[in-house]
DNA sequence: TGCACAAAAATCGTATGCAATCTTTTTTGC
DNA sequence: GCAAAAAAGATTGCATACGATTTTTGTGCA
């Protein structure tokens, strides 16, 4: 499914395998907003729903909380994260450091096969924006952000691929959160022209579309603090 | 101790504080060099070791496991990352990546306190360099590392801080296997000029610096595979 | 002596039990 | 009737137990 899992696998497939699958599958349905944020996640509950013990659960959270998803409070459990506007800045800082120095890092060692991967990447996110209704809304975002994903696993880096793993996740859940849902379309065209920079291997204007590319999407946001979800959070909703 | 526990305390204090403590206790002693790349970390040992029971151990190891400080295998246990020169190319590659960066950022947030501690933190790496013996030299390691954590938690991004968190420890490690040694000294005048570009608040400078000084510490690796590491790793040493 | 195979020891993966803590409900006093 | 206290219930933190897997040790045979 994830891009990311493909080269990870060959790393980690060795290490427990239950409470990676259980993180992995939790992960995909906190990203796909089908666990909302602040949602309880009981290890109980997740025990029982994945058929293993609390112990396993409990690790699945852990990994998870370590990837700023999933907050946990000292004997009170585990909450699917909520992220502040201050959050989902620093997020989207993050990614205008990193990413565009990723695209250039990409640019050096793409390959043809890499190229064909970009192409089967943007057929199914346009396959996404076709359709309507709230699932191919979440499948767009979750194609959008496998694009960032195969975009750094090209740049070969096992270590900025990982952060950048976990910033496409939070920035899932602040876009869920805070997006206005109107440019995500535009999105799709800023990709097929970074897949265009990466063909013709111009590490400049990939660098470049990728800082636009991210600025436009922090754009999209509207981080104004809500009465709403403060009240909620603070209701322990 | 570590700058970056200060910034974090707010944040994680209310997660569980056992494991979190030997996690800590345990990235201090591999950053330190006192447990040497490939050595074993049996769940049980470090359990006794801390006087808890295996379940706490396990996480302590689960921690250092995401950070890259540990590896883990299936059913034979952790031990202490030794870090390929494939690996060391990437985290300084990160961190050319990430590092200048955080310089720029931290020249628009540097406050008079800042200038303090950089200052205060500056004098702490000159006693360890003046000084001799094995002691002063990891002293002078980790005094260099707490330097660009400090920058980081200036910089004001959490998530930047915990990402250069990691990259320095991981960057411990690198150096204490692969480092000549020699140049450790230049590196002190190198912060001192990072230091005076951020009181100027030429972030332009500022990166700069910081860019060379990254590469200066990787030039002052030798990232040759050798055969004696390699044969002592397929002795399980 | 050297090698193959089996038994033993050590270690990990996981489930479960108990105490501590937090939350909710009930009870009691005003 | 309402507020505060107390008890009940739920959930986490941690320790321990047991089966599974790996590593080591020991023994018999060539």
């Amino acid at each position: 499914m994830n891009i990311a899992d493909q080269v990870y696998s060959a790393a980690d497939s060795a290490t427990q395998d239950r409470a990676q699958t259980i993180r992995d599958q939790l992960r995909d349905a906190i990203v796909d907003r089908r666990l909302a944020p602040g949602t309880k996640l009981s290890e109980g509950e997740v025990g029982t729903l994945f058929d293993v013990s609390r112990t396993v659960a409990r690790a699945a959270l852990q990994m998870l909380s370590f990837e700023g998803l999933v907050r946990t409070e000292r004997n009170r459990g585990a909450f699917v994260a909520n992220p502040s506007p201050e959050e989902a800045r620093q997020v989207f800082a993050s990614r205008r450091l990193i990413e565009p120095g990723i695209a250039i890092a990409a640019c050096g060692r793409v390959a043809a096969a890499d190229i064909v991967a970009f192409k089967a990447q943007l057929d199914e996110e346009g396959r996404f924006i076709a359709e309507r209704g709230p699932h191919a809304r979440r499948s767009e975002i979750k194609a959008s952000g496998d694009f960032h994903l195969l975009l750094a696993s090209v740049a070969g880096n096992a270590i900025l691929l990982r952060f950048m793993e976990e910033l496409v996740a939070r920035s899932s859940l602040v876009i869920a959160l805070y997006g206005r849902s109107g440019a995500s379309a535009c999105g799709h065209s800023e990709h097929t022209g970074i897949v265009g920079a990466l063909e013709s291997r111009d590490s400049g204007l990939a660098s470049r579309l990728m800082l636009h590319h991210i600025d436009h999407i922090e754009a999209d946001l509207d981080l104004r603090v809500r009465a709403g979800p403060a009240l909620r959070e603070a209701l322990n909703f």
